[in-house]
DNA sequence: CTGAAAGCGCTTACAG
DNA sequence: CTGAAAGCGCTTACAG
């Protein structure tokens, strides 16, 4: 379906810039730059002012920043790299992000890094375009684009990786507490027999961080014994972690896995393979709360990760660090647990 | 948890630049630029070459995309403008068109347009940095919005908005069709007594055209009644709209969602308040196929948009209209039905 | 408060 | 194939 109509040719009439609305207004250049500086524009003269607006409005100019980039010697561009497979929370995080940072009057620029694409390439993007600064809001960082990552000349700030010699700021979640939490709730909550699900085959950092924090949560209960079952964060691996560990003779009486897709697998297998009441015969909770987790059929108990406050404090880390030094900070940012229906209350 | 160590100072000294290069090289700029400018360097000797490319290496050097972009008039970024409440699907949409454009060696400047954000202020700041391209992503942008977008002097594709006057080239998912499609199966399916959920109160504009496929699908097949409900696109408001349908005597045996998380909650207050068997006493069906539909709890039968065919195209009108002038073309993407487990199948 | 001039780091004809 | 020069559209001292 196409039309007369035609795109405004890309080679249309050059925009306006400062030089044709000086001429127009009789000024010179660098007044109506002042005019247009936040900076100048007060200790400027209303007359001038008019002047140039008026101009400027006839002509429809608008200043470029790519010209002003080069000369100020900043960009007022933040780039932003993603992960290619992250999930609704780490979109979250990117929005959030982009948000606030738009609301400051930064730019964002985007890269995703998908696993198989080259960190290095995307670093240097970003360097050619002169950002002031670098947030990278990834789960999958390997430890080589981590090296890479070290070479940058702009201040950086890492959302989620974890590094053992951080070289720049980092929020990160404390998923050794969050698990902890769970652990203490689950036990109060009367479990016996215990099961976690890990996905230790990802690259992802935080994962046994995860998996020790629950296990040292069971552990201050006098809890020595854990079942351990692995899957790959799918669906489909949560309910063949699930057959396996409902096969046992010594079945769980309560799983927890440390993502929330493994554990909509378990519940589904626990009720319809197995005809497992949840929660009066089997108890399921899970580490990071997607949208699914409320409705109705699940009513997963979870692990909710601080998506406000890691990018809160992922835009409050780049500004220090794009204003001047600033000391490396590591910031810990506190999950909190989602109470739903999914684990059974039998003390307390 | 401080330490001592601080970032790389953000005054740090200037990054080398290509006369910085030449000097070392003991060549002209002009040459070192040639060598990284991919149009020329085959046309530049090997000597001068590995030359240029040690000193480079030495320095650290990395080309000015700022500098370039502000004198071969295009920038090399395309501009991405989002919605603040867009949902999985568009998520997916933007990744797809992140990815292209980034594979493509173009970068992307993403901008979330919340309903309440001035989408004049977003569009302003693109042109700014003189992006080559604007690509609106966008499930909600008001038609004030639409007139703003109208002025850009830069090439502008629209992602399922739907204009009556078209001034740019777009992409939009054949709503009408999918519906339609999927009353065609409904009705083969033996559907007696129809019901069709609508979020006439959004400012989505595709709407009508799902509830106009839908019903003409069926009339096509000689039915005429269909119960029309609505909500806001929640699991909460499909709940509500269940409700309110399963207490009528007329009771409908087929509901039609037009987003899926209402379906959700259609499945979830006819299961467990109606106690009603799905697909044996109900089918439910929605339009969007979202991650928990293909769960076992619901396996719910969706129409899927094509986000694929949807970016694919994205990439290709907006490259076209950057090569030069263009017509304006209106795509429709086709969407197709995904089926699963939520209809009865009674004929056939 | 305003203007003239230099310069940011490239690209692009134009010579040679 | 290589270099010198002008210029992209701003900002930033420096005068006045």
């Amino acid at each position: 379906m196409k039309n007369e109509k035609r795109h405004p040719s890309s080679a249309a009439t050059r925009p306006a810039t400062s030089r044709d609305v000086a001429k127009r207004a009789g000024v010179s250049q660098s007044s109506v730059c002042r005019v247009f500086d936040e900076r100048w524009n007060s200790k400027v003269s209303p007359a001038l002012r008019e002047k140039v607006l008026a101009a400027a409005r006839e002509l429809g100019y608008c200043s470029n920043a790519i010209a002003r980039s080069l000369t100020a010697q900043h960009s007022g561009i933040i780039g932003v790299i993603i992960s290619e497979d992250f999930n609704e929370f780490y979109y979250d995080v990117m929005r959030r992000i982009t948000n606030s940072l738009q609301e400051l009057g930064m730019r964002v620029m985007l890269f995703n890094a998908a696993p198989y694409r080259d960190v290095k390439q995307v670093l240097r993007s970003l360097l050619e375009y002169r950002v002031d600064g670098i947030i990278v809001t990834a789960a999958a960082i390997s430890t080589v684009a981590e090296a890479t990552l070290q070479e940058s000349p702009v201040p950086l700030v890492l959302v989620n990786i974890y590094s053992r010699t951080p070289f720049c700021s980092s929020v990160i979640c404390d998923n050794y507490s969050g698990s902890q939490n769970m652990a203490d709730y689950l036990v109060r909550s009367g479990g016996q027999r215990f099961a976690y699900i890990s996905a230790e085959n990802s690259k992802y950092y935080d994962i046994s961080d995860r998996r020790e924090g629950f296990l040292n949560g069971l552990r201050r209960h006098g809890v020595y014994d854990c079942i351990l079952e692995s899957g790959d964060y799918t669906y489909e691996s949560g309910k063949e972690a699930a057959r396996r560990l409902l096969d046992r003779p010594d079945r769980p009486d309560t799983i927890f896995s440390c993502g929330s897709r493994m554990a909509y697998g378990v519940m589904d297998v626990a009720r319809y393979e197995y005809n497992l009441k949840i929660p009066e015969e089997l108890s399921v909770a899970a580490y990071d709360d997607t949208f699914a987790s409320a409705l109705d059929s699940y009513r997963l108990t979870t692990v909710q990760q601080p998506s406000q406050e890691l990018s809160r404090t992922a835009i409050r880390l780049i500004r220090q660090a794009i204003e001047g030094p600033s000391p490396i900070e590591t910031v810990y940012a506190m999950p909190s647990l989602e109470i739903r229906g999914s684990v059974r209350r039998t003390s307390e």
